[in-house]
DNA sequence: CATAATAATGACTTCGAATGCAATGTTAAA
DNA sequence: TTTAACATTGCATTCGAAGTCATTATTATG
């Protein structure tokens, strides 16, 4: 029973009656091995079972192969896809994702310390709470970082982003070409960079039609917060003609809190607009009006740019953004004039 | 300068002139140290910034401290929630998550090889594509296999399952409660079990009930494969007063179907049943009748029995079931007696 | 104060693959 | 046939932490 030994090369190496480095040759692509060579080694790794030991692999090439992932479980994103598709990027580069997710911003500390010891190649991150302080951690140790969705200021970090501003313009555009005038803007959580992004594009947006002092009401990206928040807001404001959400699950959820609680009909009462384009957006219910991210290529970025600084570690960190692409449903109508 | 190497524990070591054996010893817990070495060793460590080399300790200790989990692109079940829950069970037992993603079977193979080489304490599987060939392959590596929602038939796997029958009989009894008697089953694809354990569940309770040759349309598990499946049969079918769906999003596909495009009310003309318990499900346009599947209790099974078999190689592979949860919503109603 | 018992330490080896270097073997060219 | 050019090969070392073992320092006990 050879059930409790793993195989090395040198029990190949031994069996087939030639060196170890022999057998590491035969396993290592572009190294010369005579034919002869290859197939003894070849024919008895199969006999034996044997394959290469990624662990060792890494040690001696001062590289693990693997990209750390960090994922808020918070996320606003489409998690799944995003996930799934860099995933395939990743393995494209024959690279492995070491999977990190974060709860609370003050578990972030803990998660960069265990990346460290890892030694991964790099990092993508896919989360809100990361500050410049963290990213420059990883500097100091020479591992590059792309952020997916969030961008710093000064440039300092490589990012791939979808363009908020020029989504949102759209989507305010629109609104205003259909009269609206009267608008509720449902934002993300106060700590998510995206949030204040696609907060600060609305309101940017909005000015340039000279509508100022839009109130606004914060949700944390899901769902039911949409729902509350138009539900609080009716509370105590007159009904807007139309919402401004950070998200299709919030824009969702204010679709039906509009229908179902608030006797209003959308898009006739109360036009409304979200932004990633996820699935559920397209859904007969909801036709939600949208920006949606092109998230294969979004994430097809992020891994290359990684890569790229992986191989060529003097290069300068590099941003790269992505424009959105309007999804016009039937959630936007025309704003009745006895509401102008 | 210290940027371009790493800090090991010999540079640790030699600056605080204790032997490299000290410096391991500090960082190992439950091994004996004066005070004083401790001291010395964890003030050079932090001002040079040393970090314990994760892969180095790998190989020392035989083990990779990584658990492979295996998803299917096309998952059925709540892919972000049950990977994310996974990834939390998985860290709490210090362990991490090596993540490999699948499209197709013929995929299969390489990842299984790429898992190999990894060295990874065990797997889970989160997909349909897994024959017992391809566990037996881990097996003879000693490297525990947990399957999610699969189960094998001679149970010579380890498997954590919702109750599919169990839970496809409570949404069938509640049916047939309701004086349903046409029925159409929208089962999951062909090579999927979940699909197929859903299915036979279906047929089973309505067995019980006398009722037999109930029509089978096939989808994909997605939203608009529900809407296809609803519209094709109804083309050359008389329209059944309710619809069994082998999980939410085909479910929520037939519901926008019915109502959108065949002038049907739903639950009023037909009442529809899902499975899986999404969070779109319990969506005010749809409030489905469902049956939950206790995710967080099965990841917690999952990891729980992987771990176990992980620290104990020689225990019996274990099966485990959790009940589903029936969550009534708004979309089943008693049938017209004009149908019956 | 001597001796036993225990704690702390460092030298050295281990894990498994990769590679620089030197020593072969092979083929080509003169 | 001789020499040069090149292809194969194996030896020995490397990567970085952990643990064995023998040795030394410390403490406890008689």
């Amino acid at each position: 029973m050879s059930k409790n030994k793993r195989v090395t090369s040198y029990d190949v190496a031994r069996e087939a009656g030639v060196s170890q480095s022999a057998v590491s040759r035969v396993f290592r692509p572009g190294v010369s091995v005579s034919e002869k060579t290859r197939e003894k080694v070849l024919k008895t790794a199969d006999r034996l079972g044997y394959r290469p030991n990624a662990i060792a692999r890494m040690l001696i090439n001062q590289s693990s192969g693997m990209i750390a992932v960090i994922v808020s479980s918070r996320a606003n994103l489409n998690f799944p896809d995003v996930l799934s598709l860099l995933n395939k990027q990743i393995a494209l580069h024959n690279k492995r994702v070491l999977l990190f997710t974060l709860d609370e911003a003050e578990q972030l500390d803990g998660v960069i310390e265990q990346i460290l010891t890892y030694q991964v190649d790099g990092v993508v991150a896919l989360t809100a709470h990361f500050e410049v302080e963290s990213v420059k951690q990883f500097a100091q140790h020479n591992i590059p970082v792309v952020l997916y969705n969030r961008e710093v200021p000064d440039h300092s970090v490589s990012s791939v982003c979808c363009n908020h501003d020029q989504g949102l313009k759209m989507l305010v555009d629109l609104l205003v070409r259909h009269h609206h005038r009267r608008y509720l803007i449902v934002a993300g959580p106060q700590d998510s960079d995206v949030a204040t992004a696609r907060l600060t594009g609305a309101q940017k947006a909005l000015l340039q039609h000279g509508i100022d002092n839009v109130p606004v009401v914060r949700g944390d990206y899901s769902y039911e917060s949409g729902q509350q928040a138009l539900h609080s807001h009716l509370q105590n404001a007159m009904a807007p003609t139309a919402v401004i959400c950070a998200n299709d699950a919030m824009a969702i959820g204010v679709i039906d809190e509009a229908r179902e609680k608030q006797q209003l009909r959308v898009p006739e009462d109360l036009s409304v607009v979200g932004f990633d384009g996820i699935s559920a957006s397209a859904w007969y219910s909801y036709r939600l009006t949208t920006v949606s991210q092109p998230t294969s290529y979004m994430t097809k970025a992020a891994v290359d740019t990684l890569v790229n600084l992986i191989e060529n570690p003097h290069n300068p960190p590099e941003s790269r953004y992505w424009p959105g692409t309007l999804i016009e449903g039937n959630s936007v109508a025309t704003a009745r004039s006895e509401d102008e």
